[in-house]
Formats: structure tokens, sequence, C-alpha cells
DNA sequence: GATAGTGGGTTCTGTTTTTGAACCTATGAT
DNA sequence: ATCATAGGTTCAAAAACAGAACCCACTATC
């Protein structure tokens, strides 16, 4: 299977992983929720090739996840910010930190701490059920086919 | 910016991704948590080149997200299983599997359907604080240095 | 009005990664 | 003796990436 054809498999994973799932991206999109808009500060604070910078905010924009948004005339410049569905992508953010921190941090602790404003604690994420709020892992779910796999269909994926 | 660099970041982002950011690997582990565990049904099932799969599963092998339990003697065999650190791994296919499904799909709807065994119901992640319980949101939270950060250190990152 | 600076790119060259196919090895089955 | 199976390794060609140089529209400065 080569990598273009990864946007046509009957999985959401690999579609999402056809946007969010090369070796920049969610970098980029990390950059972004720290409030980065414009491409030189992208390029500095990344050190990514500027021309592989210019690829991936073009295909963020292509793919709806930002847009690009004048903030001046004379000379025409524009800045790239999240749209709704970009901020949607911030819970696959908040899993790869939380999972980097418990996993990955040397024994001091996290390099950083994420504080949620609205109660004052520093908090990780917790990912419960939409119907009965207990916690979600992995064996207690099982996959079944949705309206959008074609009748002939093998069920391939999903986790 | 090279890749290999960068899991010397002191960003929990960066290094989850040096693991898990690379084009095949949260599809290796789509397969993994559907207990697929033979090199040749990772194959078959991902369609990816051998090569690139036997570098893949040896790369989450040494990061402990895998590990190799002998089925058989004579010829010796050896399967691939998620460790504890891998099934912790769920969250972030659960992140990328909703958002497919919400902004990605067609119009039918999404081609899979997750059920929570324990209530039975159809269910999307809910990402909550861990101390408040209140839904997260990016711009609801800041981000300070955490103990893990070198005193001489910018903070560079994460969400 | 020549020169330099800035933001946002594109082009070029060389190195790394990925793909796809062929090959290898140990064992067991016909 | 030959074939099949699981789990790889080796090779050539194609794609992606890194790093540096270049380009363009405009503004600010001498």
């Amino acid at each position: 299977m080569r990598w273009e054809e990864l946007d046509r498999e009957y999985c959401s994973l690999a579609r999402s992983l056809s946007i969010v799932g090369d070796r920049w991206t969610l970098l980029v999109l990390r950059e972004c929720f720290l409030r980065v808009r414009r491409f030189e500060e992208f390029e500095q604070r990344l050190g990514i090739a500027r021309h592989v910078l210019a690829d991936r905010l073009k295909k963020l924009t292509e793919a709806g996840v930002l847009r690009k948004e004048p903030y001046q005339e004379r000379p025409h410049r524009e800045e790239y910010r999240l749209t709704e569905k970009g901020l949607e992508l911030y819970p696959v953010l908040l899993a790869l930190l939380d999972w980097g921190d418990k996993w990955l941090a040397g024994p001091e602790g996290p390099p950083l701490l994420r504080r949620h404003k609205n109660c004052g604690h520093v908090a990780q994420a917790v990912h419960t059920c939409s119907a009965c709020g207990e916690e979600l892992k992995a064996r207690d779910m099982t996959v079944e086919r949705g309206p959008g796999l074609p009748p002939a269909t093998n069920e391939a994926a999903s986790g």
C-alpha cells in the first residue's frame, strides 16, 4: 500500500493519519495550539526545512485544519490559524502528551505541566465513555460494521 | 532538526512522536489492538513492505511498546504482543478514530463503530480533567515549567 | 533613488527512507 | 527430493527530507 491510498481506506484511523500521520504535522499543530501563526515563527521554533513547512501548511489548509487569515495589507500578509476542525485535534495531542509524560520522562518528572485554568489544577486527560461515563479501556471495546462501510467490504480496521 | 534528535527534546509530544510518529507505526498498533500478533498477518492486512514492517516491530519492541513472546518451539516462533506501555496508547488511537469519524466520514456515517461492552452502547471518548471532571478544551489549558525541564532551557513546547 | 530589511515563500543538490520484488534460513509435511 | 511456512534480509528505483541559496513584493533608511 502506498501512503496516498490511505485516505480511501474504510478506517477512520487511516483517514486521520493520512492528514496528521507524517513526520512533522503534529509538531506543526503543537505550535498552532501554542498560538504560533506565522511562517517564520514556525520555522524558527521547529527547525524544519522551509520547503517542508510550506508543504505541511498547505496540506493542513487544504484539509480544513488550518485557515489563512490576512492580518495586514500593503504588503499583503496572512497567518495560519486553527479552524474548529483543527481545534478538535486537541485530544490527540493531549493523549500523546500524557503518554509521553508517563512513559518517557526521566525520574525527575515531565518537562512541562498543563494546568486547567477552570479548576486551577495540574491535569491529565481521563478518557471516558460518552454513554456511561466509565473509563474506556481497549479490551472493553468491540468493533462492528458502521453505516459508512459498503456491504461487500471486509471489516479491516479500527481499534 | 533531524528525526533522530526528536527524543532529546524537552517535550513529551516530541518524545512520543519519536516512537509512534512515523508513517506506519500507528497502523501497526491498530492491528495489535485488533489482536494481530504475527509477522505474516501484519503484512497481509497492512500491505506494508516486509522490510519496513520488520523495522517497525523491532523499534516498538526496543521501545517497550511490544514484547516478543514464544508460542512454539521446533521451529522456534515468536509473536508480538502489547505491553502495558503499549496498551496505554489506546487513548491516542481513540482520539484519532473519533476525529476521523466526525470530520472525515462521508454523509452515510463512519465505516466502523466501537461499542463499549460494559454498558452496551456505541461510544466516543470524552476527554475530561483528572482533577475537576470537566471536559478539557485547548483554550482552557496553560503550560508551565515542570520538574523535568533543566533550569536554563527555554519553554519550547507542549499543547 | 539606491540600498537594505522583512515575510513568505520556491528552487537546487545531495542524503535518507520507502516501495516492491527477489532471495535466504530453519523446520516440517508429502 | 520437493514443497510449504514463518520470519526475516538484500537489492534497485522512487519519493521525501535537509540545508542552503535564491526570489518577490513591499517598506524603511541614507
